[in-house]
DNA sequence: CACGGTATACACCGATCGGTTTCTTTCGTG
DNA sequence: CACGAAAGAAACCGATCGGTGTATACCGTG
């Protein structure tokens, strides 16, 4: 067999280590040793090295194997069937969500912006491209939900969204009561998005 | 004389670390070395430490200091003859301003909550209070200017504020179009702020 | 002048940093 | 069974981490 296939109980080490990577890096920071991420993933520093070239790579590998999920995470469970305004609205209800959870620090792609304060690195680079998706997103869903300046919105949208998750992550903020659901209305209904 | 003065041109080696503490840790993050540090401020290791505990302890109080330039910062220039409505939107106004710098990397109150997810680090407690106190200040000025929910409109107003510091520091929004004013006259017009 | 606090310079502490090297074990495949 | 690639264990590299110990220079005050 050319590649070696694995029992459902043991991941291979290169998936160990980007699940370590990404759970430690939300948890402690970017900061946290490769010593400590490899110990945390079971696998020699040796092995690390020989699969990824350096930490900051392996870091913005690890954030990049989270995209699929993460985005999953956001998108409304059936978008055949909801309205425009109902998908943006899903998003922030997940966030909410999300927030709730004992071990949440905000959205990972943006604590990691703030974090590595170098929009070269490859990790930040990632973390961008997550933003300008969402971004993305919004806009098209502003677009199809009428509203009468989708870019504007879709930008604002965003920024309560990393506003939201900053502070809840911070734990200065608490999304529980309808914080974010009352703004994100407000801004909906200024920039005239379909209550259908 | 009890306290040493000192001319001008030298401030003394307390000040000259706060400062270089002040610049370096907004600049670099939380994360650079007390040698660095010391460096820049042109003092030694041992008089650092025998002016703070620590480097936690030294964090917190160059935090600290900048608290009343931060606040004056965003204050309007003549609260007397301005309205509720336009001492919020001068909040915002500065904010944008401030972001266009280049140096600039966000509200360094909230980076810090991020950067150290301690929320027991002295430096923690000294920005969660910052965050407080402008989330007070909306609080006041919602009342005064007859917000139908002064406090839901407070906290959707830091959520902008923070949304887009920490966009805008990391690289990802730019606030020099009218984003931040449009989507804060929205919240405002929501919440039924009077014009005048 | 002599004193005492302040600051400096600099070596040092154990620990950890990111990264490398060497050697050994494991294990699937021919 | 024999082979070779993958993985692991652990020592090692120079640098830096936060923090100390020690001894010396400065400087305003008595």
């Amino acid at each position: 067999m050319a590649t070696t296939e694995r029992q459902p109980g043991k991941a291979s080490p290169r998936d160990r280590l980007l699940d370590a990577a990404a759970r430690l890096s939300y948890q402690d920071g970017v900061s946290v040793g490769i010593e400590a991420l490899c110990r945390a993933a079971g696998v020699s520093k040796r092995s690390m090295y020989q699969l990824f070239d350096s930490k900051d790579a392996m870091l913005a590998a690890s954030l990049e194997r989270r995209i699929p999920w993460y985005e999953a995470q956001l998108a409304h469970p059936d978008p055949g069937s909801a309205t425009p305004r109902e998908r943006i609205l899903y998003v922030f209800e997940q966030l909410a969500r999300a927030s709730l959870d004992a071990g949440y620090h905000g959205c990972p792609y943006l604590a990691v912006l703030v974090e590595l304060k170098d929009p070269e690195h490859p990790a930040s680079v990632v973390a961008r491209g997550v933003k300008e998706a969402l971004a993305a997103r919004f806009r098209t869903e502003a677009e199809q939900g009428g509203a009468r300046e989708p870019e504007l919105l879709a930008r604002q949208l965003v920024l309560v969204f990393d506003g939201a998750s900053a502070r809840a992550g911070a734990g200065v903020e608490r999304l529980d009561d309808g914080l974010v659901m009352a703004t994100v209305t407000a801004l909906l209904d200024a920039a005239g998005v379909r209550q259908a």
